[in-house]
DNA sequence: CCTGTATATGGAAACGGTTCCATTGAAGTG
DNA sequence: CACTTCAATGGAACCGTTTCCATATACAGG
């Protein structure tokens, strides 16, 4: 079924059929309804790639996901999801490990079929700066900032994680904690992890706390197994310190099993604290203290913003979202 | 740029050009290179919609994940978005809620822009015999069961639920425990829950087990929440019961929290065992004992069963996958 | 040298939409 | 009534591939 086949049907033109499929004006309401009937009858659909090829738009919506372990990731992806299918777009979404020449082949790959738009959400190397130098149709780093690295195409929907983590800090050491650890992301400076860690680390510095990145900062990826090892690591090196910032929750739940199976109690022993607020903070035993990401928002505030950049242009944009700090079960007062 | 210009600037036919693309056969050795030197120098990629229209294929692989919940699932999306990537395929992602309504829409909205094959993830309810109904192109389940369903385009990769389940009970019963509890997925009998705990039940049985399911079996969905709730509802119906089996690790984690928080120890008064064998029963305290299921094996059988079926076509059929026991810390004696 | 077969190549047609231009008829205007 | 304007419509051309058919060239066998 095509649509010559259904303006035969119907007694029009394949213009007004076109017309009417599109919404478009100039179309009397007799031929509307009767090409209507038509279509409802058949089932017709109009075929998507004969459309994308004549209006020279490609593929729909490129997702990019970094690293497959964070949880926080697939309930912002969900909602995405749901919020483009409501207005009739399809996301192809592409799982990467957080590796250079992955990631600037499937952009490379993406791209060559001109989607409308892209997404991306988490990595934390620094060949960003690189891999993005393509990106030529708007993008939206999600949970990522781009704020600071000046392409025109790239907008940015996240937290404050500068101000986040050092609430986390302000808040650990107002229990009286002292020496800090961090744990998880790289020092890409300009990626979450590095936010993090910048928010962190000017918070000990602002309080004079003896903070030595070379001893009490172990980065490593967004996996519990990565966070278990890290941690291990951590301790090895610094075993006077009394509580731990895991810069993601995957990473904190792998450090609280570490911490246990060296028969340290959380947070008797040491305290802990997780970030992005997921299930995995919520359920585990004992409740990982977190810095709540509300991913609705920003699901929402990103696709608001992707569809904005798509349909209007305009410039790039940096939007915040709302955090939250909760407290839960993994520190204690010294 | 263009498979014309492209053929303009290596001084041969469009022809050629396509067959050298395409790496058909007829074609000299001399227009091959020239054409593949041109190709690069221009960084040429064939526009997919023209392709997909005139190769009268759609869209690519379309796959469905019900639930955003399960870790299990991202896992083998990313092994199996990377082996249909390697050979050139896109695949598109859709998250569904276990919601009839949406599944059968969701279907609907992919299957008309004719994709050469789908896959599934998940699912429990009963709708899935109706929503099935309306499949016309190759699909493979993935987890779930098929073969029980009798519809000619549904192949499946799965373990063998009901054995895998009947090991566990045998586990549990060996240990000493009579009186178990059953926690998770619907009563759907074809699904992978439904699997589960007929081959518990089974088991159950075969043993003279007091088991009662209206009051032992508490259904639910494969998230942390849902298995939270589902433990207490069960522990207040029966309190006697020693041993729970959660059909899945988010369940299982879940459950263990609730179990917690009612002041049971875990595995002193109450063992637990889990099912998949995701990070979360990996790290968690204690370790939860489950079933492991490869998660690489179950994306590279779906990934094969479903090329050949989109290329060769053929019969539907149904592949199972090895699964193991992992014994942990959350089952003791009685 | 002629014919038959295999290999290499060119190019038109077709896939199923959208869009633009031409045409028609009706309504509005002086 | 002649002339303009505008809404409604039809249909050809085009988007960028693939594929099929026609043609050209090479080479073998008689």
């Amino acid at each position: 079924m095509n649509i010559r086949e259904v303006a035969a049907k119907a007694g029009y033109g394949v213009g007004t059929v076109s017309r009417v499929i599109n919404g478009q004006a100039n179309v009397s309401e007799q031929a509307r309804s009767r090409i209507l009937a038509v279509v409802e009858a058949c089932g017709y659909e109009p075929n998507s790639n004969a459309r994308y090829l004549k209006r020279r738009e490609h593929t729909p919506v490129a997702a990019f996901v970094m690293g497959t372990s964070n949880r926080l990731f697939s309930d912002i992806l969900a909602s995405i999801q749901a919020r483009l299918e409501a207005s009739g777009e399809e996301l192809v979404v592409t799982y990467l490990d957080d590796d250079a020449q992955e990631v600037a082949a499937a952009i490379a790959y993406q791209q060559a079929r001109r989607p409308k738009g892209m997404l991306f959400l988490g990595g934390e190397r620094t060949y960003f700066r690189e891999a993005f130098d393509q990106i030529e149709v708007p993008s939206v780093l999600i949970t990522n900032s781009a704020a600071g690295l000046g392409f025109a195409n790239l907008s940015s929907v996240t937290i404050d994680n500068e101000a986040a983590a050092a609430e986390v800090i302000d808040y650990l050491w107002s229990r009286g904690h002292r020496r800090i650890g961090l744990l998880g992301g790289s020092n890409a400076p300009e990626q979450t992890a590095g936010m993090r860690l910048k928010g962190a680390e000017q918070a000990l510095r602002d309080r004079n706390a003896p903070f030595d990145a070379a001893r009490d900062y172990e980065p490593c990826r967004f996996s519990e197994q990565d966070g278990y090892t890290a941690l291990i690591r951590l301790l090895d090196r610094a075993p006077d310190i009394t509580a731990v910032f895991a810069l993601g929750d995957v990473i904190a739940f792998g450090a609280l099993r570490a911490a246990v199976d060296r028969g340290l109690a959380v947070p008797r022993d040491l305290s802990l604290v997780g970030f992005d607020g997921t299930a995995l903070a919520q359920f585990s035993i004992p409740r990982i203290t977190t810095v709540r990401q509300d991913t609705e928002a920003l699901a929402q505030q990103s696709v608001e913003l992707l569809r904005s950049l798509m349909d209007a242009g305009g410039e790039a944009a940096h939007t915040l979202v709302p955090y939250e700090l909760i407290a839960q079960e993994t520190v204690c007062a010294r």
